[in-house]
DNA sequence: CGGATGTCAGCTAGACTGATATCA
DNA sequence: CTGATATCAGTCGAGCTGACATCC
């Protein structure tokens, strides 16, 4: 009976907290996700960016920093990027100079569909352990989590597949 | 019918792959009990290193690394706070001249007592919003997603209490 | 010799802060 | 004036690499 600490046994296992092991699955799932998205040119947050902006449209960059939770100031570097590629339009708004709306691009949304493939491919690698039940189950309870953490932030659903 | 991407809808909530749900949850975790401990003058690596030389006895700094997942490089400066705070104490060993044996202190079991009971408290404030049934659901789920990813490191369980 | 160890210096992406000029 | 916007400069912890001297 064992209520205070563990004492020394080299051969049990570490015991980590819960939140330990999140971190490292994350660090896990983010490294995997950032390498397949390096082999196409890309990072994170631009297929965050182009993703945002496919599903909800054009908006400025400071909605676009809160839709996505990328910082306003790190954004003009990602936007900085994406339109060098011409995935990206940053235009003066008419309405309210100080905006920029940005808006995808047809390449954009190109881009947008391979890295969409690949990010899909990804999360099945990560995940393969999981069968499609325990999945749900998982992406269930992370909602949760995250509704509570920023109750007031947009609600989240599994990523599903983008139209052209 | 949506089978490729979903076209606009700005009222639709924005869709995460997992491997973002987990990074954000993770996020966040990692945030709170960063902040928890450095109210007690602590960082995560202090901790995870007490509680790895609490449970698994005195041991060089790199079997440390290897056991904690923190790097040799990384350990160094760790090593050398616990020790400034008399947590540990690194002696050269006798049998092996290259190594330094770390071994946790009466007074680094204290503070890893103190340290336990925050982290303890910090992992029920993160994952507040689910029954204990569901908390070992997600922690069941985690350790499988861990195994799979290092098949070869150390197997894990869920942190249990530290005796003194 | 090859390989492990402890240490140091430095890199990088990412999260975050602060300041500033512009404009509603 | 208050507050939002885009941008820039810079901080900070964390993960990671490379090199080096020492020792097995």
């Amino acid at each position: 009976m064992t209520d205070a600490m563990d004492e020394q046994d080299t051969s049990a296992p570490l015991r980590l907290p819960p939140s330990r092991m999140l971190s490292l699955v994350a660090m896990h799932a983010d490294r995997l996700v950032s390498e397949g998205l390096a082999r196409e040119g890309a990072r994170k947050w631009h297929y965050a960016a182009l993703m945002a902006l496919h599903q909800a449209g054009s908006m400025s960059q400071a909605a676009l920093s809160r839709l996505t939770g990328v910082y306003r100031s790190d954004l003009v570097s990602v936007i900085n990027e994406l339109a060098e590629r011409g995935f990206v339009e940053r235009a003066p708004d008419a309405a309210d100079r100080r905006r920029n709306v940005v808006t995808i691009t047809p390449r954009g949304r190109e881009h947008l569909r391979r890295l969409y493939t690949l990010v899909t491919e990804l999360q099945d690698e990560v995940f393969a352990p999981l069968t499609g039940q325990e999945r749900e189950q998982l992406t269930g309870l992370l909602i949760r989590l995250m509704e509570h953490h920023s109750p007031h932030g947009p609600s989240w659903s599994s990523s599903r597949p983008p139209t052209s």
